[in-house]
DNA sequence: CCGTTATCACTGGCCTGACCAGTAAGCTCA
DNA sequence: TGAGCTTACTGGTCAGGCCAGTGATAACGG
């Protein structure tokens, strides 16, 4: 084996690659920049010099892949889109539903993320993060008595501002992205079950005991609280031979 | 502000979406597996009723998506790929280029993962998967003198084999997404300053410090190992008052 | 008899040209 | 001035065609 050269491979380049390539680098680059506009399909035809199908290929690809959106008919052509990591969140979830990633891994995976936000947050947190928290407790505190969809939400509003607070945006959206795939596995069973004062109530006081934590500093504690919430929360859903690592994550704080 | 129903917001649907779904719901489903074949394109017009540029614009989005692959004059058809991460980690590598996402996250989220991939192996890992991670240990040993190139990867292995041992493929494959995300941001830089026999070796010293705190079904100590090697292998990429965060995750386990 | 080679039917890549439907700017007209 | 209509574009889709690449198979040579 000569060491003198290394080879990669190489695949045949398809037309449409090229020009999804110059697109995404002059998205890259910064050369077009979100909510601009790209050319017309038949403009685009004769800058690249391919056909019409060639180049729809690309568009479809680039839309596909959230970069840009046509919309029949406009007249001011394809539109750039800003960045989302909703694509991320699709590979998530296409992740969970074809490499039988169970249940219980994606709870643990909660609980590391969560954990790991709420021990940064306590860290980092400014002042005006503190109470963008504790807002979102007052309204999970209203929300008790006006129904579960509104406690909801403001409960993953909670979850969302210590992400921010953990000044991680990789934490941020795969917390996201997994809290989603979490309830679109145990939505209906959640809504029923906890649609209840009583654990409103409950759930919002661990939420505060968080908060405390996070307010004074203490990342460990809010690390471990954060994850033994999650865990009471959710264990239920887990088939009880499948609980062994959720509870490894959580004794470790205080032996 | 009716409760009665619930609207969701509408696009119009593209024909070729409409293939795409089909396609991805029957790969979800199982009815059709990795290594197995679609049928041609001409054969997918008359069976979707769609036109030829239609279906290839399906297929060349699930093409990028990663979902199956078309090789040119191919008797067979389409291929139904397996499933794999690259498509995450090149999302991923996108969130880091236009969400401004810093190298200092990278390593952080870096620390967070192996550091739990650690702990939950410490409590999980059977003795075969230890034996596995002694293997790659060897390997690295071995080539301190063969080269940089052996060593880094049976690195990537010992880390591949603490993250199977960890019972969690989340981590795994998000652990491996930013691991290649990092590497492609400083790999250069790596390659050369890393070249050093006396680096090779501190780093080995390292990575058996956390076998043996695994070993010892020491959970904390082998996370707290783990994210503070990190941190020093990686702290030279971060701008110094970006490293905050980073010594954030290492400082709970020892105060 | 078996391995090699050439054939060929079919594949995907790409193009041309066309039609329809949707959009929004500008015009018309009350 | 403002509401409606016209129109010149847009993207969505189709039919049909050419070329180059692939692999099973048939013909071939040892």
């Amino acid at each position: 084996m000569s060491d003198g050269a290394q080879f990669r491979q190489v695949a045949p380049v398809r037309l449409y690659q090229r020009i999804v390539e110059q697109i995404e680098q002059a998205i890259a680059r910064g050369d077009l920049k979100p909510g601009q506009r790209l050319p017309s399909e038949r403009e685009l035809v004769t800058q690249f010099g391919a056909s019409r199908p060639t180049v729809r290929e690309a568009l479809r690809v680039l839309e596909s892949n959230g970069l840009v959106r046509s919309r029949h008919g406009d007249p001011n052509g394809p539109e750039i889109l800003p960045f989302s990591s909703d694509r991320m969140t699709k590979e998530m979830a296409r992740l969970v539903q074809f490499d039988n990633v169970s249940i219980a891994e994606l709870i643990s995976f909660r609980m590391i993320l969560d954990g790991s936000a709420s021990l940064l947050a306590a860290r980092l947190r400014s002042e005006e993060e503190l109470s963008a928290m504790e807002r979102t407790l007052a309204v999970m505190a209203d929300a008790i008595e006006t129904g579960y969809e509104e406690f909801s939400k403001a409960d993953v509003a909670f979850h969302e501002a210590v992400a921010v607070a953990s000044r991680n945006s990789l934490i941020e959206v795969c917390n996201q992205v997994v809290r989603g795939a979490v309830l679109s596995l145990i939505s209906d069973k959640v809504a029923h079950a906890h649609n209840s004062t009583a654990l409103m109530r409950e759930s919002l006081r661990h939420h505060e005991e968080v908060l405390e934590a996070i307010r004074a500093g203490d990342g460990p504690a809010a690390a471990s609280i954060s994850r033994r919430k999650l865990y009471e929360y959710y264990a239920g859903y887990v088939p009880e031979d499948e609980r062994g690592p959720l509870l490894a994550l959580m004794d470790d704080e205080e032996g």
